[in-house]
DNA sequence: CATTGATCATGG
DNA sequence: CCATGATCAATG
């Protein structure tokens, strides 16, 4: 990418109109904006609509542990929806921490810092229409409700419980009711470290928590209400 | 057809 | 390896 990316917005309502912007228009339109070729399909270029539309919001980008956007507090989230506006995937949101767990509450958890504020764009994502075709929709500022909040907060106890207890091995992504905890990592070869059943130190796959599509479509469907 | 385990690219 | 961005594709 050669052009010069569009400067961080300063404010939220700054970030909103801009998104609002993006609505309605194609990938390919974005992408001829960006100075970007669409590639034919996701399977080698996953992350592409995302930092597509970091690009053109002015994102911090980079593989930094922070926000999208750090000043705001604000983290973008593209989200590929069927036609009848339902989520196709699960939300990754961030890898989880397996050791030195000690002191870890859900207050000071990176996931809940990840969640607090969201810019969720909804993009057009079944496969039978060509990328460059696939359409924006409009974007939606959110934070979880007390109800949302306690959810995935249940579910994050739940989860890291398993893993202090070490049966991080026995978890699978059936736990939890809106949060699952499933691999994250380039192939099943890689291996970190994490607690045994006794104690003991283990290697075994990263893993990420992930949002469950129908929570997601929950947060999504509450804004069509609107 | 939703779910679940596996995987792809890139930068540090 | 870990963080960012996620989707793929076999399976129940």
């Amino acid at each position: 990418m050669t052009m010069l990316k569009n400067p961080p917005p300063s404010s939220e309502s700054e970030l909103l109109e801009r998104a609002q912007g993006l609505a309605g228009y194609t990938l390919g339109e974005l992408a001829k904006q960006a100075g970007q070729t669409p590639p034919p399909d996701l399977r080698r270029d996953k992350g592409w609509v995302g930092q597509l539309l970091e690009w053109h919001l002015g994102a911090t980008a980079g593989s930094q542990p922070v926000p999208d956007f750090a000043e705001l507090g604000i983290e973008l989230k593209t989200i590929p929806i069927s036609h009848q506006g339902k989520p196709l995937e699960t939300t990754f949101v961030c890898v989880a921490p397996l050791t030195g767990l000690h002191g870890v509450r859900w207050e000071n958890s990176h996931i809940r810092y990840k969640l607090a504020r969201v810019l969720w764009i909804p993009v057009e994502g079944e496969r039978e229409i060509p990328l460059a075709e696939r359409h924006v929709g409009s974007p939606l500022l959110w934070s979880p409700s007390a109800d949302e909040e306690a959810r995935l907060r249940r579910d994050w106890e739940e989860l890291m419980d398993l893993i202090v207890l070490g049966k991080v091995e026995q978890i699978t992504a059936r736990h939890g009711e809106v949060l699952q905890l499933r691999p994250k990592a380039a192939n099943s070869k890689v291996l970190t470290e994490a607690y045994g059943a006794d104690g003991q130190p283990i290697k075994t796959l990263p893993r990420g928590f992930y949002l469950k599509t129908q929570f997601t479509a929950e947060l999504l469907a509450r804004h069509f209400m609107l």
